[in-house]
DNA sequence: CTGAACCCTCCGGCCACGGGAGGGTCAACC
DNA sequence: GGTTGACCCTCCCGTGGCCGGAGGGTTCAG
């Protein structure tokens, strides 16, 4: 009985291409069952064949090779379908992600561009609770919301009323590399004692330059380049972190479209003209 | 007034990295407004934060940049519009293509496995009319639901009655590369003369092993690995393009769930053993 | 005048392969 | 037993869209 497949009969029954099966090979995520000595040809057994389909599919919907290697050498079940279902789990976002990113050009390109006003404003320091912390590249939108939820929970076990919108603070670095300090804060009259990740924070008095933004976070890179084009103008320069105010935001509804953010960047007069 | 940004200042307004922007310099996709001959410093005008956000925009949506800059230098709105549409259109057939495939691969992982029936079949040479076709990676999928539905229309338009299920060959190649011959056929009684891509065929005599497979087009690659490891083990050749039969297919239902397809390899006696 | 924060170019790396050169091997047929 | 053609091998380079870092010049505030 002859079991040994050439590399193009598994190729064939697989639908992975020659060049891939010996990619894998290389890297070690699927080693044919035999490797001759002498001439170097790989052979594949059949019942490899579940193996690679299994890989196949999982590379379909882009799982990364290291990790498909993870799920293949998965010491246990719950492991192995916690992984998956990780993985599952950030397609859906992605894709919902796509599915706003697509709307909201939409609207972008139909939309006529309206003028965005921007103010002036001095706004004095302002007791409250906060979260700081530090997120990588694509770790911001989670961190975020499960931030601000445990902030505005332990605020409210806390008995304190907060005075205000929730706010945040976004280090400069995070818009150029999408990694940086970031800080969620909820004002109020008398800040408590740290619980946990909760510590009372003084927001810092500054010169604001303001925009109003409505709708989706997604769009809010049309406020920054208003604030920019402003401040350019004008002849500004920035000298702290962007501060955003939620005016209506995650915590009253989940409506995207009725978000209203106050957008500001401190700002400081330049010598220079 | 001051307007020339540096690059930094561009930077956090647009949400696009250094790199990135220096990238899109180079590839001449985004050129800054000025650059200093002496020192090479590139400056940024304030009037390019819009498009560099639309460039955002689309890299975020995957769009390949190449496609990016055709939008932009679009000599017309129709022109720009279809561009888009034609991008937005590929995304929702990736996002339903996704779908499709996350569920079938939760089909997979939660189903017990069943054992494959696999059977060797004679089958006689078949009079049709078909359509025949080379396709690149990726352009299958549509360029054979087009085929069969011309080919449908053909058929009854010439006022012939399919004798059978509709059926396809698919060369071998097509596994390994994604790119080969197809051709898709509808088995009548007496075949008519050509009528545009609709030609006469008979499908030739041969010797195949069948295994039947239910469900999405999108599993199929299980009833493959059958055919093969059935092949294998009777020390079996196979020397044609694969055949697929519809036995309920996309004619009679679009519930991809329903259909069935026999699915055919052409097979030899091989003498080593 | 000094230091920090910018800016530049150039080179190499990343991921998951595909293309192609250049050469060895296998199986079937004459 | 030879020949032919299909197969297999390794090795190197290319792809896209950047990122990281080395090595070095520039600018500006204190």
């Amino acid at each position: 009985m002859r079991t040994a497949l050439t590399i193009g009969d598994f190729s064939r029954m697989t639908h992975l291409s020659v060049k891939t099966l010996r990619h894998y090979h290389q890297v070690g995520l699927l080693e044919p069952a035999e490797v001759d000595p002498h001439n170097g040809y790989r052979y594949y057994a059949v019942d490899q064949v579940p193996t690679a389909q299994i890989i196949r599919r999982f590379r379909d919907l882009d799982m990364p090779v290291e990790q498909v290697r993870a799920v293949l050498t998965a010491p246990d079940l719950t492991t192995r379908n916690a992984l998956i279902t990780e993985h599952l789990n950030r397609l859906e976002n992605q894709l919902a992600q796509t599915r706003n990113a697509v709307s909201s050009l939409r609207n972008l390109l139909e939309a006529p561009r309206t003028e965005i006003a921007v103010e002036h404003r001095s706004v004095p320091a302002t007791p409250a609770m906060a979260i700081a912390g530090s997120v990588g590249p694509g770790e911001l939108g989670p961190w975020w919301s499960a931030a601000l939820t445990e902030l505005r929970h332990v605020v409210d076990g806390a008995d304190l009323r907060s005075t205000g919108p929730s706010g945040g603070l976004y280090a400069n670095e995070l818009f150029e590399n999408e990694a940086g300090d970031v800080l969620v804060y909820l004002p109020v009259a008398r800040p408590v004692a740290a619980r946990g990740r909760v510590r009372p924070y003084t927001v810092p008095a500054a010169e604001l330059v303001i925009t109003r933004h409505e709708g989706s976070h997604a769009d809010s890179d049309i406020a920054y380049g208003a604030l920019g084009t402003y401040v350019t103008e004008h002849a500004l320069g920035v000298n702290g972190p962007v501060r955003e105010s939620y005016l209506v935001g995650m915590l009253d509804t989940p409506e995207e479209g009725s978000w209203q953010t106050e957008i500001g960047w401190p700002v400081f007069q330049t010598t220079a003209g």
